[in-house]
DNA sequence: TTTATAAATGAAGATTTGATGAAGATTAAA
DNA sequence: TTTAATCTTCATCAAATCTTCATTTATAAA
């Protein structure tokens, strides 16, 4: 599940936002403050922010500087037409991946998420939060861990690749179970105890006692970083 | 040095963009036809293409096309004003990496250096291309390995070109039979197989062991160099 | 401390995937 | 048309991987 979050205090374009890409299978945070947006951020897991320059309390531009000091999570500005001198400036200078004209025609919401798309698909799966404890080589699959190359089975890959991504959020054996099968699931949630067992072992093998899988007792899984 | 390839038959747009481009410190290299423009790319180093939509010769998504079936060099289309429609076929279909309304406000090339700049830092760090053990002789399409000529079959060939003009990156067997067809794709994906046992054979008569062909069980192959 | 429940563990069985060799189909050349 | 080269398909085998299960160990509650 890709987390879109929307930053606008226009409530007709956002709603537009909102009804195009949930459409389109993302899921969207939407706020109208650049504070609110920011908190979230901070305490979420988002993969892409659509970013308005006009906001009621901070500027835009500060937003995403606020964002780029901490991630380097794409960014889409979203300006009105004639601004010009905004995409030019959140591309110069400000790092945003880039920029979209809000205008009001049918094919608006399309091109965005023809846009969100290609960034998503060009933007590594970085590791967030300056993890440099572990680190995914996206061309060949490969998971890292202190800088030595994992040997792990296309399950476990998937699975700590999940973890690596959402560090610090527990889940349940269901929710990686889905996270290894691509259709509906055949197998019992006990098969996860299995791979974890397989994964902690891999770790050990570069780190010895290292805990950074932890166990939740009647909930699942998470990784500590 | 940056390459940038200019494919625009547009005198005016193409001699303003190279301008600016070279004033940025960029350095252009620009073909009005499809056809030239590939025939470079595929003998030279180019690092990005701008890319028109509307050619004399070949249609430009053909072009991208063939671009993205032997790189993954950022393309960035060029559409004229309203065609929309472009702009949205280009990012969902074909793999552009973006595109830009050709316009003749006094902004428009500084939106498109901001561009350019914004997709290059994204873009993976170039991989060496000091790549001693393979060399490919463009003019007679063969292949080397460690000095000595490969004796391939054409589809064995192209895959290999592919994988060594691609190396630690992995391709499925769908994307490497693509590579191999030039138009719709009839047979099975595990032919890909027989055809690296092959390629593999062929390594093997120049030097045995070279495990330079990697498998990922349930993705596809690489090459490590 | 005792007890009930959950998780860790090790090993065996089932399933999936890829390697391989050979045969059939297709294509291009003589 | 015949021939040779190449591409594709297929059956089989081996290996990697996934899943299950019985047992042991750890944990939290009574």
């Amino acid at each position: 599940m890709i987390n879109i979050l929307i930053v606008e205090d226009d409530i007709t374009i956002a709603e537009a936002l909102v009804f195009a890409l949930e459409n389109s299978g993302f899921k969207c945070q939407w706020f109208t403050t650049g504070g609110e947006a920011l908190n979230h951020f901070e305490h979420n897991d988002v993969d892409l922010v659509l970013l308005d320059i006009g906001l009621p309390d901070i500027d835009g531009f500060d937003v995403l500087r606020i964002i780029r000091k901490q991630s380097s999570t794409p960014v889409i500005i979203l300006t009105a037409r004639g601004e010009s001198e905004d995409q030019v400036l959140a591309l110069e200078g400000h790092e945003a991946d880039d920029y979209i004209v809000k205008e009001s025609g049918s094919d608006s919401p399309r091109i965005i998420i023809a846009k969100i798309k290609a960034i998503l698909r060009r933007s590594k799966p970085e590791v967030k939060k300056n993890n440099s404890v572990f680190s995914f080589n996206e061309a060949l699959q490969q998971l890292s861990f202190r800088g030595e190359v994992l040997t792990l089975t296309p399950a476990e890959c998937k699975i700590l690749t999940h973890l690596v991504k959402n560090p610090n959020r527990i889940f349940t054996r269901q929710v990686l179970l889905s996270v290894i099968h691509d259709g509906p699931i055949g197998s019992d949630i006990a098969t996860i105890n299995t791979h974890i067992k397989s994964i902690r072992k891999a770790l050990a093998k570069i780190e010895k006692d290292s805990e950074y899988i932890t166990t939740h007792r009647g909930l699942g899984y998470s990784l500590v970083l």
